[in-house]
RNA sequence: GGGCGCGUAGCUCAGCGGUAGAGCACUGCCUCGACACGGCAGGGGUCACAGGUUCAAUCCCUGUCGCGCCCACCA
């Protein structure tokens, strides 16, 4: 809208400012704005907003991720749809079709985050499929590769069977599935005993290839070299020792499928096994490794009964295998068994451990100088304590498996002459000058891990490998502000990149926010059917309540529960700014440049200069320490508390007395908070904010997202002027307590009589005459000397009491409890404080300061127990 | 199994050595010229439990119980 326009989001590379730089944790092209995004996005924008309005160079780097796999799903889905497949219309036309697909539909969440009011620098937008990230994918990839830090490796990779792709250790989650534990019996050659092993998963048993036992296990010494039968193939297999095996698990052997199996994998590796798979890419039987060894033993290994499983999915293969051990007598237990099974985090599928080639990032070494950063302070994570689980997962680091088979991605720079020589190079040109004029190349077919490209993210938006003006002023960033789930995932990958590439630091600081929840605190996912649309709520409440309602609701380290009913609740002060705002319009009171505040004299102006001075103080420190909460609590505070119901009120009475130059001082005043306040606001409550800094004439339309960050303002006699208002406002507080309590009805004016009052606070009483008139419904304020009138209502005021003669109004035996609670209650703190200053090491230990605090207030609630008790006398 | 975080008012949470706080909800009163998405007043808490350190503990230490999360783990 009109901010785009007008350029406000804009960086300026050109500009003399110190740059503040945060880049957007590129959301999916498949997605479309949901919860997590509308806090973290605001979050940055709050942030971005307010260095922005401090004079920064601001860039918020916006874009989005190709994201492989879920948007290569998304598309596989739409041709679904068509009866057609990937495979159908062969990879070419996919990725074609791909690229359709995100020009129809990418733009969804770039349109949503505009709603939110994102104010990145949209023109600067970029995708990591983009020509120039994928020229930095390879010349990363390719660099790697020569510095001995990307390899290819055939090795145990976890095998997602529905993908029919490798997918990272990131990408596996352990979900509690009910199984069995079947005890299987393993004849023993050349003898009438069986070695008996427990697995819960007699289909990969064809591609054992060993049973292992512990070396100090007695039970099975003598076994040690010899050999067992395998049931069903009928292979020899020998029984090895390896400490690996655990005695006090299962059966105390177990059987080893180096293919199938990363601890049997080790195990195989240790005792230079053979690892035939027996599982295909889809996780289905497969004998073609095994065919040599299929060896037909009676009773115990039928080649028929195999030649059924080839082509069987592992389930069903199970199933069979147990029935025919059952048939073979070789079964000799079953025990119902619960444990944790890997699976695909986005496919869902059961995660097969499969032998094939991929290629490796060596991460340990990467992640080296990602620590030191973080140890030496050039990064900080905000809170803290997310550096130890940065430093955990760092520490133990497994080769980073970056091969996928999938289409739509970055394909590996990787080309493979006839004999399978490798050459990795940036183009295929000079792939074919490393191979030889002639020789027929053919390309990798495996894509990257997404996260590979995420990773150059905040360098290769910038330009690079192009010594771009921008990737000079810009790198390192100075925020990333995202979730502890993709730590790992992302965040980490981008300091090992950022450092290996750059030699700097991708940001200096992390700050880390939690998850969104529902309302009862479950996270919201669609099966729970508990998800809560943003836009949904942008629709109802505007998106300034949605953004300072998860303003005010993230806390460091903790979740936001977030139901409708909170945005409503703070929909409220958006309401009550704007009414606020109103009412200054409505009395004149418009921002005046010639209007000098620090030359306010009134105190009522000066009290309200100073609390501003608190608040800005207050909301810019809670913004340095990334207390978000902090800030806008003291925004609501201050606004609704200070400058609405008390400064407005106390100056009713003043605008009430026409063109004075009390009032227009007071206008003064007043416009200039305002001001302050619209310009506090804005980071959090972008729209309203500046929609009445145009209406109430503070700057042009779409001014306010430029306007300085509030400094303080220069108040003489600030403490003269906080005591004033401290009285008068706690002599109202008092007055409006007796007549609630007392239930004086509010269209009884009271007159309210000072007893013992210094000539200070009567001279107050003068002053304030017309606001306590107004505010505590008084008819008028006196002194009063001699006999209290009967029949009248007490509190106590400092070194005064109020007297509130009330004859026919006042219930004695109610005003006796009233005033019996308030002594009973400085009874009690005076008691609490004498034990305190009666004890001696107290006394003697605490410091003075402490000690003389504490007798003052002994002091000062003691005087206020002899006014109580006389005011309880006087009832009489 | 290893690690992290959290148990404070009915709810959601802040505070983290020296007088227990906020918002919402609740109760009473109020159509008072910005605002009922409002105003005023009020009730409500042995700060999970048990020890310890300290003149002083909601706050620091140790342990227990309860809740959540992360990592590892297909015998």
């Amino acid at each position: 809208d009109g901010w785009e326009r007008a350029g406000a989001f804009a960086c300026d590379p050109g500009s003399a400012a110190t740059p503040f730089t945060v880049m957007i944790p590129p959301p999916n092209v498949t997605g479309s704005l949901h919860m997590g995004h509308a806090l973290t996005f605001t979050l940055q924008d709050v942030l971005v907003r307010w260095r922005r309005m401090e004079g920064r160079d601001v860039l918020w780097q916006p874009g989005s991720d190709h994201a492989g796999i879920a948007t290569q799903m998304v598309v596989e889905r739409l041709l679904a749809e068509e009866q057609t497949s990937r495979q159908a219309i062969g990879r070419e036309a996919f990725i074609a079709r791909v690229w359709q697909w995100k020009a129809e539909s990418g733009g969804t969440i770039t349109r949503q985050l505009r709603r939110l009011g994102a104010s990145l620098d949209w023109p600067r937008e970029r995708f990591t499929m983009d020509e120039g990230l994928s020229t930095a994918v390879r010349k990363v990839f390719v660099d790697l590769y020569e510095q001995g830090l990307i390899y290819r490796d055939r090795r145990l990779v976890n095998w997602d069977p529905k993908f029919q792709s490798a997918i990272s250790d990131l990408e596996v989650e352990s979900q509690e599935v009910r199984g069995h534990l079947w005890h299987i019996r393993y004849p023993i050659e050349g003898e009438n005993r069986f070695i008996v092993v427990a697995t819960t998963r007699p289909e990969t048993m064809l591609g054992d290839t060993a049973i292992a036992v512990h070396p100090d296990d007695p039970r099975w010494r003598d076994l040690i070299g010899r050999f067992a039968i395998l049931p069903l193939v009928g292979r020899r297999i020998p029984i090895i020792a390896d400490a690996y095996s655990d005695p006090e698990k299962g059966s105390g052997a177990v059987k080893i499928t180096p293919a199938h199996d990363f601890n049997d994998f080790a195990v195989g590796q240790r005792h230079s096994l053979p690892m035939p798979s027996v599982l295909d890419r889809a996780a289905r039987v497969t004998l073609t490794e095994i065919e040599e060894s299929i060896t037909l033993v009676n009773g115990i290994a039928d080649p028929g009964f195999l030649r059924t499983l080839e082509g069987q999915g592992r389930e069903t293969a199970r199933t069979a295998i147990v029935a025919e051990l059952a048939r073979l007598d070789l079964l000799e237990a079953t025990e119902t068994h619960t444990h944790q099974v890997p699976h695909g985090d986005r496919s869902g599928a059961a995660i097969e451990p499969l032998l094939t080639t991929q290629w490796f990032c060596n991460a340990a070494v990467l992640a080296k100088p990602a620590i030191e950063a973080v140890e030496s302070r050039r990064t900080e994570f905000v809170p803290k304590q997310w550096e130890n689980t940065f430093f955990a997962w760092l520490r133990d680091i497994q080769p980073w498996c970056i091969s996928r088979q999938l289409w739509w991605g970055h394909r590996i720079p990787a080309w493979y002459d006839p004999d399978g020589a490798v050459f990795v190079a940036r183009t295929e040109a000079e792939a074919q000058r490393a191979a030889g004029a002639g020789v027929a190349l053919t390309q990798d077919e495996d894509v990257l891990d997404t996260w590979f490209s995420s990773g150059l993210w905040p360098f290769s938006t910038l330009g690079w490998p192009e010594r771009t003006p921008e990737l000079a002023r810009y790198y390192p960033t100075d925020v990333l502000v995202t979730g502890f789930d993709i730590i790992f995932f992302w965040v980490a990958r981008m300091m090992m990149q950022g450092l290996h590439v750059m030699g700097d630091v991708p940001f200096r600081t992390v700050y880390i926010h939690g998850l969104v929840r529902d309302e009862r605190g479950q996270k919201m996912s669609k099966s729970k059917g508990n998800v809560i649309d943003p836009l949904e709520l942008i629709d109802r409440f505007g998106a300034d309540a949605l953004r300072f309602t998860i303003c005010a609701m993230t806390g460091p380290g903790r979740d936001v529960k977030l139901g409708a009913a909170s945005v409503e609740n703070r929909r409220s002060f958006v309401t009550k700014l704007w009414n606020a705002a109103r009412f200054c319009e409505m009395n004149a009171i418009r921002p005046d440049q010639g209007f000098d505040p620090a030359s306010a004299k009134l105190p009522l102006s000066r009290w309200i200069l100073d609390s501003a001075n608190r608040a800005v103080d207050e909301a810019t420190a809670a913004l340095e320490a990334y207390r978000i909460d902090d800030y806008a609590h003291t925004l609501y505070h201050f606004t609704w508390s200070n400058f609405c119901d008390w400064f407005l009120e106390f100056a009713k009475p003043v605008f009430a007395e026409g063109d004075t130059a009390a009032a227009r001082e007071v206008r003064g005043v007043a416009a200039h908070v305002l001001g302050t306040l619209l310009r506090l606001l804005h980071p959090a409550i972008p729209f309203v904010t500046e929609e009445l800094w145009d209406r109430l004439g503070y700057g042009a339309p779409c001014g306010l997202i430029r306007a300085p960050w509030p400094g303080p303002v220069a108040v003489s006699e600030a403490e003269a002027a906080r005591a004033e208002l401290d009285w008068v406002v706690r002599l109202i507080g008092e007055v409006r307590a007796v007549r609630a309590e007392m239930n004086i009805p509010p269209a009884v004016l009271a007159p309210v009589l000072l007893r013992d009052a210094s000539p200070e606070n009567m001279a107050r009483a003068g002053r304030w005459i017309e606001p306590i008139r107004r505010m505590a419904r008084a008819a008028n304020v006196s002194a009063l000397e001699g006999e209290m009138p009967k029949g009248s209502a007490q509190a106590v005021l400092d070194e005064a009491t109020l007297v509130i003669p009330l004859v026919g109004l006042i219930d004695v035996r109610a005003e006796q409890a009233r005033l019996g609670k308030d002594r009973a209650k400085a009874v009690g703190e005076a008691d609490k404080l004498r034990r305190k200053l009666a004890n001696e090491d107290f006394v003697s230990r605490a410091p003075a300061e402490v000690v003389e605090e504490n007798r003052e207030r002994l002091a000062g609630i003691e005087a206020e127990i002899a006014r109580l008790e006389a005011a309880l006398r006087r009832i009489e």
